[in-house]
DNA sequence: TTTATTAATCGTAAAATTACGATTAATAAA
DNA sequence: TTTATTAATCGTAATTTTACGATTAATAAA
């Protein structure tokens, strides 16, 4: 009946951001790569520019990734601090233990 | 270019299935109370019947939870290797260790 | 200056999600 | 047997997501 708390709240909208192959690719190019340059991540992926745009504007605005521009090309990278606070957040619900035994 | 990897599209499964604050609040009951029957779920949440159950539906779709029904009422819980599973690649995913420095 | 490159945005269509009330099917209780 | 309870499903409307091509704005290169 309550309403939901933050934590909650926000853990959907870490997971919402990460509910998309696409976007899965994307965070993992970013943790692996040396480059981030928007260009490369469009060449990586199975899909056309505009929809890879319009995918890493979703991840930036859920706040796990931030773009710099540099001239002409766009570089894009992990925000850290964020990406920390869903790592602790999922990790957290993860990592809690069940009170009893199935039921089911 | 190339198509997704399984487990991409099974980490976005998962992500997709947490991607909504209800169905964070069901599993955040489902790993903490006693009981998971599908009425004390519904009177936890601020949704119709209806809407719950769709949410719940969509849990087992993705294999996070499994529901036994006894007699007029469902028994819901976390399907712990599912679980497990999901806890393993997401987990996975946040543990990767940064290559370099931010670019941004 | 003109041309090319890069990436964001616009416009749009199709599909999926979310929510609800109403109905249904199944079991339990009277 | 009749009535009540529970939860799934149906039907539906509103919203969001996903995808693309086309266009735009900005910078770099010729």
């Amino acid at each position: 009946m309550a309403d939901y708390s933050n934590k909650e709240a926000q853990i959907a909208v870490y997971a919402k951001a990460l509910a998309h192959p696409a976007r899965v690719a994307i965070i993992q190019l970013l943790l692996k790569k040396q480059t981030c340059i928007c260009g490369a991540i469009v060449e990586e992926l199975p899909l056309s520019q505009s929809t890879v745009s319009q995918h890493l504007k979703e991840l930036k605005l859920a706040g796990l990734i931030k773009g710099d521009i540099a001239g002409v090309k766009t570089c894009y990278c992990i925000d850290k601090v964020e990406w920390n606070k869903a790592k602790k957040l999922l990790t957290g619900l993860f990592s809690m233990t069940f009170k009893k035994e199935n039921c089911c």
